[in-house]
Order: C-alpha cells, then sequence, then structure tokens
DNA sequence: ACTACTCCAGTTTTT
DNA sequence: CTGGAGTAGT
C-alpha cells in the first residue's frame, strides 16, 4: 500500500462498521475507494459481497479498470464484484426480481418521459398552457424525494404545483399501464419492492455486505433509503464525498444526506482528506477563500498542496466576449505553440453551454482541436432511437410511446388522425393501443388506408417476434432484416437534404448494427431476454462506446468538469448573471421549490450552490488559473454593461493580478484571412 | 404530409 | 440575434 497518506490509509484499512471520507477537492478520492476495495478482498472478503455505487457509467468504469491495474495479476479475486451505477443496480434488482413474473418491462428516457406528460397534458386540456419539462422536473424532484403521487401537498400551491399534482399519479399510471420505468424509478421502485418484500430484501443485504458510494453529496432521498435499506444489517457501508462540490441540488440531490450521515449512522468513523496532490498552493489558495465565505454550515475542510508557488491567478478583464474569447484563444495557442503543452493539458471553462459558442469559433480559425464535454449528443440520433424502438415495441407490445414512435414510420397512411381514432378506441374498450392495431378489423372508422398500414405494421412486428422467439435468430441480424422491411434505407435517403446527411444518418443506424454484433460475440445474444436486457443496458449507457478523447482542448460547464483536471484553465463570464446564473437570482415560475424540511428560502441556497460550483471550476486547475470576464455583452441584441461576479470579490488581492484585455479590431486581416481560408477547407470538406 | 412562417425563450444534466 | 417549436396553409 504505497504513498498513503495518515488520513488515506486510515480511510483504506477500516473494515467495518460505518465510515464517512470527506474527501476535498484533489485529495485522490477515487485511490481510497479502489485501494480500499483492494484492501477488503485481500483480507479475503469474498468478492461477491462487496458492492461500490457510482453516479456515471464513465465513474464505474475508471473505478474498475483501476481495481484491475492494483489488483495485477490477481484478477480472479474480483470477480462477482458489483461496481455499477445507482441505477443500472436497481435495474439489475428489478430485473431479476421481475423475471420471476415473467414481466417485460421498458425503461423510459427522458424523451419518453416528457412525450407521456405532453399527452397526459392533452387530455387533461391543459395542453399548452404549461412548459411540459418544468413539470416533468417537479415530478422527477417528486421521485427523488421518495414522494408519491398523494403525498405532494395539496395547499397553498403555485399553478405547477397544482397541475403536477394533477399528472404525476396519471404519469405513474401511464408507465404502469406501458410497462415502463422511468429512471427515477429504477431506483425508488426498488425501495418500494424491498419495503414490501422483507424476504427480496434479505438477499439483496447479504450480496451487499460491504457497500461504498461514490460521490454520496449528490444522492438524494430515494437513493439514501436503497443505501439505508441495504446497509441495515452489516453497518458496512463506506460513503465518499465532499459536501463543498455539491452541485446536483437542483436535481434532487440533498446534501443533508452528508451533512447528517453520522447521526444516519451512529458511531460512523470520519476521515477528512485534506491534502491536495492537485493544485499549486496559490490556487488552493483562492478555492480556500471563495469557499470559506459560504453562509450555510458544513463539514469544515480546509484544503493545503505540497506545491508551493508564488505564482499569482490572473483575472482577465475584458470589452466584449469576442475580445475574451480572442483572448482566451490566444494564451492557449501562446502555451501550447511556445510553452509546449499539450491540447489536452488545457481546458475552457464556463456556465453554461451557450457560451461556449464564440470560443469554439476562435479554436477553429486558430485550428486549436477542441473536445465538448456534455452536449446533447443522444438526440441527433433519431434514426437509431427509431430502430430502436421497433426491437422494444417487438419484446412489449404495451410500450406505447415506442409504438407511437414508429407507428407511422417510415409513413404507412397512419396519420394523426387515425392515431388518435385507434388511441380512442383503445381507451374506451380498455385495449392497450397496440390491441387496437391488432383489431383495426373490429373497428368502423379507421381508413381503409390506415387499415392496411396497422396490418402491415403488425406483420412487421409479428416477424421480428418471430425471429427473435422462434427461431432465436442474433439481435443484429434481426435488426438488420427489419431495416430491410421497413425500408428504413430508402427513407432516410429521401428525407436527407444531401446525400452526406443520409449517409451520415444511415451510418449511426449501421453503428448500432455493429455494437449488437459486438455484444453478440462477447456472448449470448439470442434470446429475447438478452435482446431485453441489452436495450436495457443501451438506455441507461448510450454513447461511452465511441468515446474518442484525442488530444484537444476540453471545453466543459461547470457542472461537466466535476472531477477533470487540467494543467491550464481558463473559467470564462465569471459576472454577475452567470455566476451566480441569473435564474438563481430572479424568481421563476416554473422554478420547483426545493423539498427541504427546514424550509430555508430556496434562493440563498441556490446562491450558495453557484458558489460551490465557481470552487469546483477553480479546483480543476493544476498550475495556471485564469478568471476573466466581460465589462459589456449583448443580451438579446442590445448591449448591457456588465458586473463583475461577486465571488471574484472573495479572492484575496495578493492572489492575482487583474489585467486589461485590448480590444480586438473587428477582425485583423491576419485573422480574418485564417477565418476565410477555414471556411473554404469546411465548404470543401462538405461537397467533397 | 410537408413546408413556411411566426413567436418565444434564451441554466446546469446523469441515468 | 439565434434556434426551436408550434401553427397554418398548401
Amino acid at each position: 500500500m504505497s504513498g498513503l497518506n495518515p488520513a488515506q490509509k486510515t480511510a483504506v484499512e477500516h473494515q467495518n462498521g460505518p465510515l464517512l471520507v470527506l474527501a476535498g477537492a484533489g485529495s485522490g478520492k477515487t485511490r481510497v475507494i479502489t485501494q480500499r476495495i483492494v484492501r477488503l478482498l485481500e483480507r479475503g472478503i469474498p468478492a461477491g459481497t462487496i458492492v461500490a455505487l457510482t453516479f456515471t457509467n464513465k465513474a464505474a468504469g475508471e473505478m474498475g479498470e483501476r481495481i484491475h491495474k492494483l489488483l495485477e495479476g490477481r484478477t480472479s479475486a474480483a470477480k462477482g464484484l458489483t461496481i455499477s451505477t445507482f441505477h443500472s443496480f436497481g435495474l439489475n434488482v428489478l430485473t431479476r426480481e421481475k423475471r420471476a413474473q415473467n414481466a417485460a418491462f421498458t425503461i423510459f428516457d427522458q424523451g419518453d418521459a416528457v412525450g407521456t406528460v405532453k399527452e397526459i397534458l392533452r387530455q387533461v386540456d391543459a395542453g399548452k398552457r404549461f412548459d411540459v419539462s418544468a413539470i416533468m422536473s417537479r415530478i422527477s424532484n417528486a421521485k427523488n424525494a421518495f414522494l408519491l403521487p398523494e403525498e405532494l401537498p395539496d395547499d397553498g400551491m403555485d399553478p405547477y404545483a397544482e397541475i403536477t399534482k394533477i399528472v404525476y399519479p396519471r404519469y405513474q399510471a401511464a408507465l404502469r399501464n406501458f410497462s415502463a420505468y422511468d429512471f427515477d424509478d429504477l431506483v425508488c421502485e426498488v425501495v418500494r419492492l424491498w419495503q414490501a418484500r422483507p424476504d427480496v430484501l434479505a438477499r439483496w443485504q447479504e450480496k451487499a455486505r460491504y457497500l461504498l458510494v461514490d460521490e454520496y453529496q449528490d444522492t438524494n432521498r430515494a437513493q439514501f433509503m436503497m443505501l439505508r435499506l441495504l446497509a441495515e444489517p452489516y453497518r458496512n457501508i463506506c460513503v465518499v464525498g465532499d459536501d463543498d462540490q455539491a452541485i446536483y441540488g437542483w436535481r434532487g440531490a440533498d446534501v443533508r444526506n452528508i451533512l447528517e450521515f453520522e447521526d444516519q449512522f451512529t458511531g460512523a468513523q470520519v476521515v477528512k482528506l485534506e491534502e491536495n496532490y492537485r493544485s499549486k498552493q496559490t490556487i488552493l489558495d483562492v478555492a480556500n477563500a471563495v469557499i470559506a465565505k459560504r453562509v450555510d454550515v458544513r463539514h469544515k475542510k480546509h484544503l493545503f498542496s505540497s506545491r508551493l508557488s508564488d505564482d499569482k491567478i490572473t483575472i482577465a478583464v475584458a470589452p466584449s466576449p469576442d475580445a475574451e474569447a480572442a483572448y482566451t484563444v490566444r494564451e492557449l495557442q501562446r502555451w501550447i505553440r511556445d510553452e509546449k503543452k499539450q491540447p489536452k493539458d488545457c481546458a475552457v471553462l464556463y456556465r453554461s453551454n451557450g457560451q461556449a459558442k464564440v470560443i469554439e469559433e476562435c479554436l477553429r480559425t486558430e485550428g486549436i482541436p477542441y473536445r465538448i464535454v456534455g452536449g446533447q449528443q443522444f438526440f441527433e440520433r433519431k434514426e437509431v432511437k427509431d430502430l430502436l424502438s421497433y426491437l422494444k415495441l417487438t419484446l412489449n407490445r404495451s410500450d406505447e410511446i415506442s409504438l407511437r414512435r414508429i407507428m407511422n414510420y417510415p409513413a404507412r397512411g397512419i396519420g394523426d388522425t387515425s392515431v388518435e381514432r385507434l388511441a380512442l378506441h383503445a381507451k374506451a374498450k380498455g385495449w392497450t393501443l397496440w390491441e387496437a392495431i391488432e383489431r383495426v378489423d373490429a373497428l368502423d372508422d379507421v381508413s381503409e388506408q390506415a387499415r392496411q398500414g396497422c396490418k402491415s405494421l403488425e406483420k412487421i412486428i409479428a416477424e421480428t417476434r418471430k425471429m427473435i422467439l422462434v427461431q432465436q435468430t442474433p439481435a443484429s441480424a434481426v435488426a438488420r432484416s427489419l431495416c430491410e422491411r421497413i425500408g428504413l434505407k430508402r427513407d432516410i435517403e429521401a428525407s436527407s437534404p444531401t446525400p452526406n446527411a443520409a449517409a451520415k444518418r444511415w451510418g449511426n443506424v449501421e453503428g448500432l448494427f455493429n455494437t449488437l454484433a459486438r455484444r453478440e460475440a462477447k456472448g449470448g445474444m439470442e434470446q429475447a431476454r438478452d435482446i431485453q436486457n441489452f436495450l436495457h443496458a443501451l438506455t441507461l449507457d448510450f454513447g461511452s462506446d465511441e468515446e474518442t478523447q484525442g488530444n484537444a482542448v476540453t471545453l466543459s460547464t461547470l457542472h461537466g468538469s466535476k472531477g477533470l483536471e487540467f494543467d491550464i484553465v481558463h473559467l470564462i463570464g465569471c459576472e454577475e448573471g452567470f455566476l451566480p446564473h441569473q435564474r438563481t437570482l430572479d424568481e421563476r415560475a416554473t422554478d420547483a421549490p426545493t423539498f427541504s424540511e427546514d424550509g430555508n428560502t430556496s434562493k440563498a441556497a441556490d446562491i450558495e450552490e453557484e458558489r460551490r460550483l465557481f470552487y469546483v471550476g477553480v479546483t480543476r486547475a493544476r498550475d495556471v488559473l485564469v478568471l476573466s470576464r466581460c465589462k459589456a455583452r449583448a443580451m438579446r441584441g442590445k448591449p448591457v454593461p456588465r458586473t463583475p461576479s461577486r465571488f471574484l470579490m472573495d479572492i484575496p488581492p495578493e492572489r492575482f493580478v487583474e489585467i486589461e484585455v485590448r480590444d480586438e479590431p473587428a477582425m485583423s486581416t491576419n485573422a480574418g484571412l485564417e477565418k476565410a481560408n477555414a471556411l473554404l477547407a469546411m465548404l470543401e470538406g462538405l461537397g467533397g
């Protein structure tokens, strides 16, 4: 166990009973978790009784990899070890327990869930008066707080609370009716199952005699309940987290879980990791100063580094966002070209996605490679989702969302009117929508065209079903034949504006074939059950498959940057309105109140969360930190003067130098030429 | 069913 | 000023 400091060692060597590890930024948190697991294995704890839970697939993957490395040759020791996200763990529980009842189910992603809420709003005749995603997020918040529809308050409510009270129960009913779970259900429904079935719970408690939880400050109420039930008999629960990095309150994370851990698990040992191995002392001084100003009570930590330095951080003041971006990219270019830094050692961080645009443009003209963390890439794959919907529908014919998605895609004469008619019949007769299609001959007000469409769809699904269930055809072959049958390629070609776009979209579909084939090579995908499992896994982990990083500058939101680190970090837009963000400053009708029992005003709490977000950004930097802001920027077309972020005021004057960024001439001849060339190159790339 | 026009918003996001 | 969504018209 080489190179652990005393605090880390304590956490690693601790074996039984509850343990809270308060791990400051860059204090070697992952190292502690992985070493601890290895240590447990070395002590002869069976791998099959250890469960480690994370929030993201990425974190779970990294953890597994590092354990694998630490074990060197002894990998068989790790056989049966569970390292997964909360959601896939929950899915695993549900899959195993529901299998006994032989019930196929579907997992709804965000889009499916929003679609369902939209449909319900139409039904209750509240169509466009509400923002669907605001309602959705309120339902999600309620579930995260482990509240049933009837447990929502029914007095003293704003309009959104009222509509949520109406929609939530219907939404739940719809899910059950479609044999579907949404993401939140994967946690909540497990807890409810365990509460109802102590015998089932007991089995899982044996499976999790040793429990480890990463990023504990991000857990919500439902996840806490899951952990509490699971850890009850053995109480070997080790949680690792940092309340100063709690930035997900807005999506239901309840920081009280980490603050009150010692009350929930009495006798808990507490270990603080305060030595930072990442940043220079100056950067930590800035971070400490900012976080010291927090107004709410938390676990006190003071980070220190062995990397002493006299360097100061830079606060750059630019006249405009264009100048800020030009300066930022100029600086990065200087580091890369003159100081031999790699693009991958650099990051530009910002509060909201829109801010990336100017930076992107500058990087592109300079020819510096970049990658954007997060973004919205899964929505671009409509064709993949369409194809998956066919498969999902084949395996679960009550999955109405998938059915609606592909009912008339590719077009087969079932227009909106026909869909509504079929839905109406289904509702009146207590059928599912699929049953209405099967029994379309019994309905008199359906056009002949739509009737034929229904029959053809029914045939397609029936044959696909036969391939899977009877002939046990491998999934990739099923998918290919399905595409053939529905003429997906033809439709993509017909509906794409350019042959290039069509090729790209079809490429996505082929990508899916390949993913399926790869999975088959790894082990069985002939059984309906395998395909079902595969589809579930795909919903929970969409594109970690083809993530090629390369050597590129990272562009990321502050949220997306958590857990990452870089030699050089530029945090742009340090202005009131971005940091803290405007929407935490002024109240909005659609904003959900956070479910806090102590009734503290959410506004002040929100601003504190923004402070922590700033803190997270600062602590990403190893060597160089530049905080930049603009004196003015165009908002809605009009130029508006900007105030420096209040968080900048908390930085001790002796820790920074402030520089004035000169205003870029609109476009220097040189930059103009480069820009034109880049544009030309891009056009050629597209046309060729 | 598809296109064109209007209107409105314009945080953070994983699963 | 932009992009997305929703509506109305062909």
